[in-house]
RNA sequence: GGGUGCGUAGCUCAGGGGUAGAGCGUUGCCUUCACACGGCAGAAGUCGUUGGUUCAAUUCCAACCGCACCCACCA
């Protein structure tokens, strides 16, 4: 092995090359009695390049499958990637712009041809970038949301909500992006606060009986351009201040337009004046207002937002911002414009664009939501799928109870075009092409019609909606039984989800309705919900912001599995995490200790055999040792289930294992017998050595899942696995608990226990007493045979590790020290040692000792305590009075003896 | 306005009814033949505030104070 780990790219692509190569990521299909496990990826955007929060996901679901794949299941990751409707056609006009083609003079089909070849070419960079994550997931069935079957599989979804008469066309009011020129669904919408100015206006009364000359009706608006559409003034039925101006009218400024003074319940009377102007085309509140009322509507922008020939000849072709500016110089100087007053509000800006939207009256496709959402809601109440953190129930609920209609339609060319064709009459004929369309109106008409499709694409997410089935082949041709295909009936429904927290109603609510609406069942029994990624100071990633980290980036510089290891252990579920680079720079030290770790032991000769047999282990520390790695294969095997998902318990045990246990306490434990050179010592060394290499081996499959690259690279090269060689550890069976049988072990593992106990505290003497660290420290002492026994057995490491020897008698210049409550040891001192120091340890564990003393017999004396507290408890209690009581009396002849000898010198 | 989550060591964060944990940083010692991307030892916290439940609260409950985020509305 190199001396050195290579972190490179290189390296890992290599490896990466192999596994893809040896097809072992695809699952196996319908053979030898597996059990399928499916996991569909959340396809990124097609225009996407690898950003950290894909990073997060991916691992996540790598660790996952990797593991459930060692642990015997025919696994099925399927990726793929998304069209991203409106990043993609905006990204490619951008593109086309820069080459001097406007897009405005495009044909739809050249545009879409222009789109295709645009995917073709750079489509899959993101799917390299997840290979370099080492994303294991089945490539040979990677799919494209616009490939054919999809696309069929959204025209027989769309047509059978159709018929049912979940979707159709609706005049409403939408949210209107007047930049991207589409309409948008409520979700697109992102609120943004912004100073405003409230305007208060004088709309004058129309004169007439109870009418005083000159007087006039206030009111307050935000958007004074847009009093050209109003249609009425409101107030509310019981505003006294109104009461007067029941049935009167009054005129719109500058339109000159006589409207009704009506009255509505929704009217606020506190906010504003209390009289709000009724503009139906442009506001959702009006909207309803004017419904009620009989109101017509009057629209006066245009799909750009510019007034229209709706208002009066000066004022059109005006922005919004510009007529604003006009309207109120105009009220001011007829003196109508009271007021005005500096205001903070929430404005929605679309999603994509960042514009303001506007609320427009067109015809769009919509989906009616209610029943759906009722049925994805007792899904959920009924744990048919559970919600990872759980937290997220209540918002669950909350949304689907108040669900909305769902605005399917876009005025984009890049999508699924709605499968709709018009008559020239207006009348609908829904089919899955055009010829289809053509012969089913000729039925219906008797005689031959022409036919226009509907212009409009289908919101992007109705096809991802679809993602769990029909990436399984479900509705992929035009006809027949949709649930016939082999890989659905295999691998549906998946077990489970990983995705971010912020497309759970874009995304997951969905799927979970339409597959419940036409799978009758739910997509995944799991949802493993994470949060959002934040720089080091806890900032969001943007790009405005220029914190964002390029996992990329990343990987080149620290490896992709300090990358994976330091997102799976920060993955606390509901919590943001903050990437630091620092963590990162840890993880990859710990991937040098692992590596450093295998050196080590190939170099002491290690060599794992697969006879071995765990149940004929002798030494204590070995067995000690096996009995830690059971508890941590038990401990993973919970963390990692489907419906628990502890990523960063798994991670931290696994850290702490490896570092911690395997090679600070046990490696160098057992350096002394792997050291052995005498034949007497043969049988121990040989032990060392197969055991190691078999726990090795066990925490090498074990941490495989999160550091794929490092482990796979140690099995193939390190001679301890000499004996696999050629095998790949992916394929390799996971350690389980239950391969580790341990006898009846509770007193080896004690007095490893107690062994490892007893060098901590040597070692912190010696550091009080600033003993060098190499020299070897004589010490004898007045202890129990039993004991006496056990420093004799472990003398070798007592020396190597404690840099003590044991004598079984001695006097001089010495100085004892307290070990659990029996052993009363001295250690020899040599001349240059720091008494003072030992001196105030040996206060300061007197103070500790004697707050403990105090607390336990406050406790003790209690009488409740004693009543009421378990018998454990109780036990545990008296039995920490006692060890303080005794530890304190060791102390305070410890303390005598360190004044003698300060006597004697002196 | 409704909801959710978070305030624990200098920093970033785990944890969870029975005398507080990690990583990084920091202090001292060690260039010992796996590893200085290392080893050993240490310092450092009235676990946001105030009440309540309990024999016992940092942990459960309530209120409050701060900080995020989500939904709705804003004339």
């Amino acid at each position: 092995m190199d001396k050195r780990y290579d972190f490179s790219a290189e390296a890992e692509r290599a490896l990466y090359d192999d596994w893809e190569k040896r097809g072992a990521f695809r699952c196996a299909g319908r053979v030898d009695g597996k059990q399928p496990y499916t996991l569909m990826m959340p396809p990124p955007n097609v225009t996407g390049r690898l950003h950290i929060g894909h990073a997060l996901d991916n691992t996540l679901q790598d660790i996952l499958v990797r593991l459930r794949r060692q642990q015997g299941y025919d696994c099925l990751w399927l990726p793929g990637t998304d069209h991203a409707g409106i990043a993609t056609q905006l990204l490619v006009s951008r593109q086309l712009a820069e080459q001097g083609i406007a897009v405005e003079r495009l044909s739809r089909e050249d545009f879409l041809a222009h789109t295709w070849r645009w995917k073709e070419q750079y489509g899959n960079i993101i799917l390299q970038q997840l290979r370099r994550l080492g994303a294991s997931c089945d490539w040979e069935k990677a799919r494209f949301t616009m490939d054919e079957g999809l696309s069929c599989a959204v025209r027989r979804a769309f047509l059978e909500l159709y018929e049912q008469g979940l979707i159709y066309r609706d005049e409403r009011l939408v949210n209107w992006d007047p930049q991207l020129q589409t309409a948008i669904s409520d979700l697109e919408v992102r609120q943004q606060e912004e100073r405003g100015q409230l305007c208060l206006i004088d709309y004058p009364l129309i004169e007439e009986r109870g009418v005083e000359k000159g007087a006039s009706i206030t009111i307050a608006t935000m958007r004074p351009e847009t009093l050209f559409g109003d249609l009425a003034v409101a107030v509310h039925p019981k505003d006294e201040r109104y009461r007067a101006l029941r049935g009167k009218r009054c005129l719109v400024p500058l339109a000159e337009r006589e409207v009704a003074i009506i009255e509505d319940e929704r009217v606020e009377r506190e906010q504003g004046t209390g009289a709000l102007k009724i503009t139906p085309a442009h506001d959702f509140l009006d909207f309803e207002i004017g419904k009620t009322h009989g109101l017509a509507l009057c629209s006066i922008f245009d799909a750009q937002a510019r007034l229209n020939d709706e208002v009066p000849e000066a004022y059109r072709g005006l922005s919004r911002e510009q007529a604003r500016e006009r309207v109120l110089v105009d009220l001011q100087s007829q003196g109508l414009l009271r007021e005005i007053k500096q205001q903070t509000h929430s404005v929605p800006h679309g999603e994509r664009s960042g514009v303001a939207l506007e609320p427009k009256l067109t015809k769009q496709w919509f989906m009616n939501m209610e029943g759906l959402a009722k049925d994805a809601l007792a899904a959920v109440e009924r744990r048919e799928t559970i919600l990872i953190p759980q937290t997220w129930l209540n918002t669950w609920r909350r949304w689907l109870e108040n669900i909305q209609p769902w605005c399917l339609s876009r005025q984009l060319w890049w999508g699924h075009r709605i499968p709709i064709w018009y008559t020239p009459d207006g009348e609908q004929v829904a089919a899955a092409n055009e010829a289809e369309a053509l012969q089913k109106a000729e039925a219906r008409f008797g005689k031959k019609v022409v036919l226009r499709q509907d212009e409009d694409v289908l919101d992007t997410w109705f096809s991802s909606a679809l993602w769990p089935f029909s990436t399984l082949g479900w509705g992929n041709e035009k006809e027949g039984d949709p649930n016939k295909a082999p890989l659905l009936q295999r691998y549906f429904s998946t077990q489970l989800l990983v995705t971010g927290f912020d497309i759970l109603f874009f995304w997951v609510a969905r799927m979970m309705m339409l597959s419940l609406r036409f799978k009758n069942c739910v997509p995944f029994k799991v949802v493993y919900l994470h949060a959002l990624i934040r720089d080091g100071q806890g900032r969001k990633m943007s790009k405005s912001l220029g914190n964002v980290v390029d996992p990329i980036d990343l990987m080149d510089r620290y490896g992709c599995d300090a990358l994976r290891f330091t997102l799976a252990s920060q993955a606390v579920p509901g919590r943001d995490l903050r990437l630091s680079e620092k963590r990162i720079e840890g993880n990859r030290n710990f991937i040098t200790k692992l590596w450093n770790a295998a050196r080590f032991l190939e170099m002491q000769g290690c060599r794992y055999d697969e006879n071995f047999k765990t149940k004929a282990v002798e030494g204590a520390v070995h067995r000690w040792m096996l009995t830690r790695l059971r508890a941590l294969a038990e401990g993973l095997e919970e963390d990692l289930r489907d419906e628990v998902c502890l990523f960063h318990e798994a991670a931290s045990k696994l850290y702490h294992f490896l570092w911690g246990v395997f090679c600070d306490e046990y490696l160098e434990t057992i350096k002394p017998a792997l050291a052995g050179k005498e034949d007497k010592d043969e049988k121990a060394r040989n032990e060392a050595r197969v055991v190691s290499a078999w726990v090795f081996y066990g925490v090498v499959r074990l941490l495989h899942p999160f550091v794929p690259f490092a482990t796979e690279r140690i099995f193939q090269e390190c001679q301890v696995f000499a004996s696999s060689k050629g095998r790949l550890l992916m394929t390799e069976k996971t350690l389980r608990a239950e391969d580790i049988v341990c006898g009846d072990w509770d007193d080896d593992v004690a007095e490893t226990k107690w062994v490892l106990g007893l060098i901590d505290k040597i070692r912190s003497i010696r550091s009080d007493l600033g003993l060098s660290p190499k020299a070897t420290v004589p010490w004898f002492g007045d202890v129990l045979d039993r004991t006496e026994k056990r420093l004799e057995k472990w003398g070798d490491v007592l020396r190597a590790m404690a840099g003590v020897e044991w004598r079984s008698i001695g006097e001089g210049r010495e100085i004892g020290f307290v070990y659990d409550g029996v052993v009363e040891p001295k250690l020899f001192l040599p001349e240059e040692v720091d008494l003072k120091a030992m001196s105030v340890r040996i206060k300061k564990q007197l103070d500790d000792w004697n707050k403990v003393c105090k607390n336990s017999s406050a406790k003790l004396d209690n009488k409740k305590f004693k009543e009421n507290a378990p018998h454990n408890i109780l036990k545990a209690e008296e039995e920490k009075l006692t060890e303080a009581k005794n530890n304190m009396e060791l102390l305070s002849n410890i303390q005598e003896d360190i004044k003698k000898i300060i006597k004697k010198l002196l």
